[in-house]
DNA sequence: GTCTATAGAGGGATAGAC
DNA sequence: GTCTATCCCTCTATAGAC
């Protein structure tokens, strides 16, 4: 059982960082979101980027449970494309893949960010990962494309948006509608069967020689 | 004629924004990379965000510059992977999509870096942009995606692969691999010719009906 | 145009009373 | 566990000498 000012923490680190960014949280503005004593913050978590990590960690881990069944009625890479754009839309609410987007552009000059950016994109890379295994398994997608590496490009284009609409709406749900465009291209190409498998086999046998040998999964 | 000292905030802000991050960035350490007196920024640009505007605008200009004819030399899908692969690989030296992805994190909470992102996000969509609409013309894959819509996309991904790479190096590596994949898959959907287009044509009828009309494209 | 010095706010973190 | 008070640092921005 959480404490409950560890649990205002945890809230009030969430929601500073959605309203005031990477840039500006701190332990007083965090504090005074949470509603508590500033010296708190050390006493329970020893520094803010702890605070932040555990806070991130907790709340990729609680939106991706969330999702999850959501993630498992999905049927076509159209569905899964309105899930996501449901997912962008609540984020006006709840701001958890801004607050991603927030932590994962400190990461690289902050350890203690790093651990929590990629244990929360692990999270939702595998929940992508796992539908569009299911999706694509036995179409001839599957047989140019590793669904390991496909659900990173995902989840990358997915936070990219995010930064994206933060400078540039416009652009963002232009973004968006063209993802739309390219599952609809995956869906037609998929239709065409046999036809679209035989030429993905040759091709593949054509690239092998000039361009690198495809990477099996990794870990 | 930019003066010297001008010269040398505006790259010392670049280095700074690579090198400490948006949350690290601050007058005084600018100064120190810059190699000038911390006084001069307010003197010279009014403010540490309008220096990083004026930095950002002029960095993205230059590097799109000087990207050009390497785009305008690309005639495949994959030949504008690898560019991009090259791109992302400089970075380590220049540092200049990671500066952008940095600005973009802090763009929802200062104007002025919103400003400075939608500048640099427009100049690099509107190269690759151009250059997709050079290849895809009279494809069937120009039928189906709305050109404008996906250099955004590619544009969003980018940034996201960048920041991911930050928290992740080898997933991101894993999320580069698949869009190599990703853009195999397209050119044998081209080389499908009139099968492909046929499909296309029948799925956007059938799409017509249920699902929103296709956009065309924004200003 | 460039410098020093400084005002005044806000930052992380700790000591010690309760 | 929570509070106040505080240390000491860094921040932006400006004033004023040169």
């Amino acid at each position: 059982m959480v404490s409950d000012t560890r649990r205002k923490l945890l809230d009030g680190a969430i929601a500073s960082l959605r309203d005031n960014g990477i840039a500006g949280v701190s332990a007083r503005v965090i504090a005074a979101a949470a509603g508590v004593n500033q010296a708190l913050i050390f006493y329970h978590f020893g520094s803010v980027s702890e605070l932040i990590d555990a806070a991130c960690r907790e709340a990729a881990a609680g939106q991706v449970a969330a999702y999850r069944p959501r993630f498992e009625a999905v049927s076509s890479l159209r569905e899964l494309l309105v899930l996501g754009q449901e997912l962008h839309a609540r984020q006006r609410e709840a701001g958890n893949v801004a607050v991603l987007a927030q932590v994962l552009a400190g990461a690289p000059y902050d350890s203690r960010l790093a651990g929590a950016a990629r244990s929360a994109l692990l999270l939702w890379a595998g929940e992508i990962e796992s539908t569009l295994q299911r999706l694509l398994d036995g179409t001839p997608v599957a047989e140019v494309a590793d669904v390991v590496a496909l659900a990173r490009v995902v989840t990358a284009a997915f936070i990219g948006i995010e930064l994206y609409e933060g400078a540039d709406p416009d652009s963002a749900a232009a973004a968006f509608a063209a993802l739309g465009q390219l599952s609809v291209l995956v869906e037609v190409f998929d239709e065409l069967g046999p036809v679209a498998r035989r030429a993905v086999r040759s091709r593949i046998r054509r690239a092998r020689g000039s361009a690198r040998p495809r990477r099996s999964a990794p870990a």
